[in-house]
DNA sequence: CGAGTATATGGTAGCATATACTCGGTGCCCTACT
């Protein structure tokens, strides 16, 4: 397919005059049948990736996407498109008749697009139809979430790579605006995308400044919050932890003058749906939300996200603040912390592992012969859906079971070592988000340049402090700079730890170094007593 | 892990301090009720 033909394509297809270099070469390969992990920035075109090759490739298009709200806007947007093919979401609130329909359309549709929540590919059903289909391409949207809500909230995702499988391996197309180094690598492999290309765009926002603004006692942090937020022009986006804080801070701000509401998950669907206009419309000032809030706002002029509470990794900070001055004028990034806030993320981590339901879960598949499907298995060992899905990851992850075309097999490895390993695979799991909440407080107490900080953990090396943020206004970022002269250890270098194994230098200050340990996650060394007792040796990448 | 609330203790009056307990974030799906 040349260039040409594919401009002209996404011109008929989505009236695109204009397609980015980035977007026409990941479309090229997903053409030619390459399978693509594309990380781009919201704005950047991600979703014409999968939809102009849906318009060419004949076939079904199927689309994975977290959220029901995010779909319906996506085919709402497909339905206004000039030429794009018919796009659907089934899911279940999808009535028989309907699901009925939208099956005989894709089986029917010389092109068309299907949308489906990762949940969908747990039901038989649903798996039995879509393997009757041709499936042209298999995207999925977000694809981040793999790693950030697979191995706990929503298990069903560590399961999208077997319904890659099931579906005769047709070609992937992971997307997603922020992906670090070890989640992309994370992604791939669980969709178990062969040879990808990787294609990914610069993160920086060069627009956004950022600052962060510590605190010892938390009513002060609270006063400084309220106080802050009072004076920032909006719109704007105020971060908090809990759902008890967004009310309280609304009220708080509503006493000031400020037009606040608040959002949280555990709100009622139409009320969720009243703040979310109200803020795109421009009516309101200041929305005060917990993480819920976020996917799915296509706003161009937010002029500040500010964090009452530093968030559970630098991977989730990026992408709240992403929301921030899209139009690229100046837009602020502020983080009022305090480092108590990490202990509520290092509880949400989780406590030990069940070995139990390890145990029982292992030997009702051991027990089946020639395997059992996911939903026999949860129907024989009376624990909740999830859970079962959840364990049924770990011990896949410890090599003890193994999930082809929709059966679970037991590997021949003895019960009390698939435990073992299982609860050795959760550990790990464990560490490494830990150490993803200790960056967070190493980019919250950086005295060096907090964009080099941020960039650099995505993988993306800014050679010079930033100059707009609060660390360059300060000069600590370029005293630092300068005391610390020639690095033995640079950025993106290959290191051997003698006790926790091979790593990568993520981050160096004027005294210590941080490494990301493939078991042990992230670890921050002091420079001394590496290079007193030589705790580290470089290694070719 | 840490904040907030409820109960217990200590020494003889209400009140300070100690200890115990609870709660905390993201969304699918499906079932049982209105």
């Amino acid at each position: 397919m040349s260039q040409t033909d594919l401009a002209a394509a996404a011109q008929h297809v989505l009236g695109i005059d204009d397609l980015r270099e980035g977007q026409r070469v990941a479309m090229e390969a997903t053409m030619s049948g390459r399978d693509v992990l594309a990380v781009m920035p919201t704005g950047y075109g991600k979703s014409a990736l999968y939809q102009v090759p849906a318009a060419l490739l004949p076939g079904v298009t199927v689309v994975v996407s977290p959220l029901l709200a995010l779909q319906r806007d996506q085919v709402a947007a497909l339905r206004a498109a000039p030429a794009a093919p018919r796009a659907d979401a089934l899911n279940s609130t999808t009535r028989a008749k309907r699901a009925e329909a939208i099956w005989q359309a894709a089986e029917h549709d010389e092109h068309h697009i299907l949308f489906l929540a990762p949940e969908q590919f747990a039901n038989d059903e649903v798996m039995a139809r879509l393997a009757g289909l041709d499936v042209a391409q298999f995207v999925v949207d977000e694809a981040h979430c793999i790693s950030a809500w697979g191995h706990d909230f929503r298990p069903d995702y560590l399961q999208v790579g077997a319904a890659v499988e099931r579906l005769g391996h047709p070609r992937v197309v992971a997307l997603t605006a922020t992906a670090s180094p070890p989640v992309r690598d994370e992604i791939v492999e669980r969709l178990h995308l062969r040879d990808p290309l990787v294609v990914v765009q610069g993160f920086d926002r060069p627009n956004l400044h950022l600052a962060v603004h510590r605190y010892v006692e938390d009513d002060d942090r609270r006063d400084g919050v309220v106080e802050r937020v009072a004076g920032l022009a909006g719109p704007g986006l105020l971060y908090v932890a809990t759902r008890k804080d967004t009310q309280w801070y609304a009220a708080e701000l509503a006493e000031r003058g400020v037009v606040a509401l608040g959002y949280h998950g555990g709100m009622r669907a139409p009320e969720r749906r009243e703040v979310h206009e109200r803020f795109t419309a421009g009516s309101v000032d200041v929305v005060v939300a917990t993480s819920a809030f976020g996917m799915g706002i296509d706003k161009a002029d937010i002029r500040f996200v500010l964090h009452a509470a530093a968030p559970d990794a630098p991977d989730t900070y990026y992408q709240e603040i992403g929301r921030a001055g899209r139009d690229g004028e100046p837009a602020e990034a502020v983080l009022c912390y305090r480092p108590e806030d990490l202990g509520l993320h290092r509880f949400h981590t989780g406590g030990s592992v069940d070995e139990d339901a390890l145990r029982t879960v292992f030997a009702a598949v051991r027990r089946s012969e020639g395997g059992i499907r996911l939903t026999d298995l949860r129907r024989a060992v009376e624990l909740p859906a999830r859970r079962v899905t959840g364990i049924v990851n770990l011990l896949e992850q410890a090599d003890a079971v193994r999930v082809r075309r929709s059966r679970v097999t037991a590997r021949d490895v003895r019960p009390a070592d698939a435990v073992r390993r299982a609860v050795e695979a959760a550990e790990t799991r464990q560490r490494v988000e830990r150490s993803r909440i200790e960056m967070m407080r190493g980019y919250a107490e950086t005295t060096g340049c907090r964009r080099q900080f941020l960039l650099g953990y995505l993988g993306e090396e800014l050679p010079e402090p930033c100059g707009n943020c609060d660390t360059c206004e300060s000069g600590s970022a370029y005293e630092q700079l300068q005391r610390r002269g020639r690095d033995p250890f640079p950025v993106g270098a290959h290191v051997e730890h003698a006790e926790w194994g091979p790593g990568v230098v993520m981050s160096t200050e004027e005294d210590r170094l941080t490494v990301l340990f493939e078991t042990e996650g992230y670890r921050t060394l002091a420079l001394e007593a590496v290079q007193a007792e030589d705790l580290l040796s470089l290694t070719p990448a």
